[in-house]
DNA sequence: CGTCCGATGAACT
DNA sequence: GTTCATCGGACGT
C-alpha cells in the first residue's frame, strides 16, 4: 500500500510551490467499494487574501469558504456552474485561505468505472479527466466531501506520494476561467507536467521563475 | 444549481 | 436610526 503525502507535505504556507509539488501525486478515490486512482498533472494555486481569483478573497469567510481556512490537508469541494464538482486541496496552516485546484489526471486504476461514470467515453481518451468537471465525476467526488481529510488511508478520497516531478519538467501558465479585468495580474499560477498529453489545455506560455 | 450581495421594508429601541 | 428577514438577480477557480 502506497504510503500516502503527510500532513507536514500540506500544510507548508507556499500555495505555490504546494501547487508543483502536487504534480506527479496520485489522487485515489475509494467510493461504493470501488477504487479510481490517477495521476495529477495539472494544478492550479489560489492563494487569498490578496488573490482576487479565489472564493476567500479578503479573507472572506462565508459557510461555503470556511473549509477553506481549515489546516492544510482536508479537501475542499464545490459546485461551479451549477453542474461541476471543483476538487481542491486544502494547504497551509489553519487560518491561512490557500487552495490548489487539480484541474487534470492520468488515470491509472479502475478506467472502468471511470469510463462508466464518465458516459462511456473510452479509458484511453485524454477527455476522460483532462478537466477539473470531468476528474471528479471520474473518480465520483462530489460536495460531500468538502471538508474531509487527504491524510488517512480509510478516508475516501487520499493522496499517495510518488517520486517528484523535477520543476524543469514542470510548465507554467494563466489559470484558467479567470476575468482578466477581475484579476490585477495574470498570474502564472496553472502547472502542468510538460508533454503530458493529459493535461487540459494546449503548451502555453512557459516561465522561468515564478512571479511573488 | 448554489451562493451571495444589495435592495427593500418591517420591527424594534 | 438601526437591525434583521426576505427577496431577486447576477454570476461562478
Amino acid at each position: 500500500m502506497a504510503a500516502l503525502l503527510p500532513t507536514s507535505f500540506y500544510i507548508r504556507d507556499d500555495v505555490l510551490q504546494v501547487s508543483q509539488d502536487l504534480l506527479g501525486k496520485v489522487l485515489v478515490s475509494q467510493i461504493d467499494g470501488q477504487i479510481t486512482k490517477g495521476i495529477i498533472v495539472e494544478t492550479e494555486a489560489y492563494r487569498a487574501p490578496e488573490d482576487r481569483a479565489s472564493h476567500a478573497y479578503g479573507n472572506k469567510r462565508t459557510p461555503r469558504t470556511e473549509t477553506i481556512f481549515q489546516k492544510g490537508g482536508c479537501a475542499y469541494v464545490y459546485l461551479c456552474y451549477g453542474i461541476h464538482q471543483l476538487f481542491n486541496v486544502v494547504t497551509g496552516p489553519a487560518g491561512t485561505a490557500h487552495v490548489a485546484l487539480v484541474r487534470a489526471i492520468q488515470p491509472t486504476d479502475g478506467l472502468q468505472i471511470m469510463s462508466l461514470r464518465r458516459g462511456g467515453i473510452a479509458s484511453d481518451q485524454v477527455s476522460l479527466c483532462n478537466g477539473p468537471g470531468k476528474c471528479t465525476e471520474a473518480m465520483a467526488i462530489s460536495k460531500v466531501h468538502d471538508g474531509i481529510s487527504l491524510l488517512n488511508q480509510s478516508s475516501q478520497v487520499r493522496i499517495e506520494d510518488a517520486v517528484p516531478v523535477h520543476s524543469s519538467a514542470i510548465i507554467s501558465g494563466p489559470r484558467v476561467g479567470i476575468k482578466t479585468a477581475a484579476e490585477s495580474s495574470n498570474l502564472p499560477w496553472r502547472f502542468r507536467i510538460a508533454a503530458n498529453r493529459w493535461t487540459s489545455k494546449p503548451d502555453q506560455v512557459y516561465y522561468d521563475e515564478w512571479p511573488l
